[in-house]
RNA sequence: GUCCCCAUCGUCUAGUCAGGUCCAGGACAUCGGCCUUUCACGCCGACAACACCGGUUCGAAUCCGGUUGGGGACGCCA
């Protein structure tokens, strides 16, 4: 059996997205299946929209997800002389032709047919040119591009696609398309064809709003003489109105990128890209990348659409909520020293990264993320939510201020008090710290919640968290002392 | 307009190819409850779908036809 390779082909007009994204994911994760090679090809033909950072943007985005290639970077603004040696052979054999037509003619015919609701598509007057004339305008210094001379046959056109079955259309309805624009540089059609002949790709995962180019390109691989490749025609990711996700229309939020700088876990993301679209058939919904491998097929991805369900200005979620559900799994299961390195770079990036973490301090940090991780639902929390952990310059959160704090004056008094005993302790552990705590509530006859919110909300900063005793072992007696003792600059 | 593709809870989906075990299963979300010093987690429960109409059949979510709906494509973009 022959290798399988694939490709992964982005156009570098924009960030690499989560449409993109998956189709990448789906091809990558066919060809370690398979034992073959991924292929990245950069289809930067469109000189004059493609972009260096939208290049590196869709690099360092299959890093993050790290979806890694066999091949490439290639580029295929380098393989020019290919498509053009293509193209020539294609004029030669009499399978294209040099169409005179313009623009501007062109977009006039285009308007009267739709004014007269006709099907679109070039009317193939410039297919049966005589030598004569071609040489007569060629002369008279008139530009032409290279059209493919669908063949004159009847009945239909088709191809066994590995999702959606046989495809098939009429001959009649494929229009003589472009293949060489008029300054003489070849389209993405031919292009894309040419390149995947010379890097041998055997399987074109790719969306659905390529099928009808692939009845073109069907063409193109015999014209080429050359054997055609399995198609898989993805199902395409819309928005919750059913639109096609799109970098222009819907920003950031489609952006691998943002998941990224949002601290979502990359293979939680990897993992909900997966099931937007495919299924293993039964009930299994987290996969390690091993086990995600193996299940992986081609003949199970869905063939209708997947809308991906994120609300614009969702209070409570930012993006689609099972993605949040997915990546919450992971940071509560992961190994934890596995969460450990990733909470480092968040740690790093707002400056509250101790180098003792890596060290004499090891176990505490990860004891502590530990802790506090099962509530969280992104890697930007522990900075965030989790902050008096790691830094005394914590902002205390008006709700439970307002709620646990200022409703109770007499705590200016209490917590002092307490701090003071907490001083005297030997043993700061869970136990004593909870049997002073309550003892001092029995004493002023308070309920002890009154004393252990107000302690959370003070330390913490936050309306909710661990057990509270936890907290205060892990904070530590010498911080937890500091922050109860300044309860008073709370209520001014 | 023309061609192509698709159609199960709000969303992701199982079941469709090989019709009966499906008055349709799971997950997310939502809403209740339990647990609890808080909030989560966890557990228990509720809500909620076979687009419609015909046909085939003893029997249809499943097969066939049509209708409707949705999407995609129709560039000297990729």
């Amino acid at each position: 059996m022959t290798e399988t390779r694939l490709r992964f082909p982005p156009s570098p007009t924009g960030y690499l997205h989560i449409g993109g994204a998956r189709t990448a994911l789906y091809n990558w994760l066919y060809a370690k299946q398979t034992g073959g090679k991924l292929i990245l090809r950069i289809e930067d033909t469109d000189t004059g929209r493609s972009t260096k950072e939208s290049i590196q943007g869709i690099i360092e985005g299959l890093e993050w997800l790290g979806i890694d290639y066999d091949e490439g970077p290639y580029f295929q603004t380098e393989f020019e002389e290919d498509h053009t040696a293509a193209a020539k052979k294609l004029l030669e054999k009499g399978s294209a032709y040099k169409c005179f037509c313009t623009k501007e003619q062109l977009d006039a015919k285009r308007e009267a047919t739709l004014a007269a609701k006709q099907p679109l598509g070039y009317d193939r007057s410039c297919r049966n040119l005589s030598a004569a004339e071609i040489a007569e305008k060629e002369a008279a210094g008139l530009p032409s591009v290279l059209r493919f001379k669908v063949p004159a046959r009847s009945g239909n056109l088709g191809y066994d696609d590995k999702i959606l079955g046989r495809i098939e259309s009429n001959y009649s309805e494929i229009d003589d398309f472009v293949i060489v624009r008029s300054n003489g540089k070849p389209l993405y059609l031919l292009c894309n064809v040419v390149d995947d002949i010379r890097d041998r790709i055997t399987h074109i995962i790719r969306g659905q709003d390529h099928m009808t180019n692939t009845l073109k390109q069907v063409l193109l691989y015999e014209a080429l003489d050359a054997p055609l490749p399995i198609f898989a025609h993805m199902p395409l990711t819309l928005d919750t109105k059913k639109a096609k996700i799109s970098k222009r229309s819907h920003g950031e939020i489609v952006a691998v990128q943002f998941y990224r700088d949002n601290g979502f876990i990359p293979w939680a993301f990897n993992n909900f890209l997966a099931l937007l679209g495919w299924s293993a058939g039964n009930d299994q919904e987290f996969y390690s990348k091993e086990e995600l491998i193996q299940a992986f097929s081609l003949e199970r991805i869905n063939k209708s659409s997947a809308i991906f369900n994120f609300q614009k200005n969702d209070p409570k979620f930012f993006t689609d909520p099972k993605a949040i559900f997915i990546n919450e799994h992971y940071l509560r299961t992961m190994d934890i020293s596995e969460i450990g390195a990733m909470v480092k770079k968040e740690l790093e990036a707002d400056g509250l990264w101790d180098e003792a973490y890596d060290s004499t301090k090891k176990d505490w940090y990860l004891k502590t993320l530990d802790l506090i991780r099962d509530r969280f639902h992104t890697l930007k929390d522990f900075t965030t939510l989790g902050r008096a952990y790691f830094a005394d310059d914590f902002t205390v959160e008006p709700k439970p201020l307002a709620k646990n704090v200022l409703k109770y004056t007499e705590l200016q008094q209490w917590l002092p008090e307490l701090a003071d005993r907490y001083e005297k302790l030997e043993s700061f552990d869970i136990e004593e710290t909870e049997r002073v705590a309550r003892e001092l509530a029995d004493e002023l006859e308070i309920k002890p919640g009154i004393i252990i919110n107000a302690m959370r909300t003070v330390v913490t900063g936050q309306l909710a968290g661990p057990s509270m005793f936890d907290i205060l072992v892990t904070i530590g007696q010498e911080r937890v002392i500091q922050r109860l003792r300044a309860v008073g600059k709370l209520f001014v």
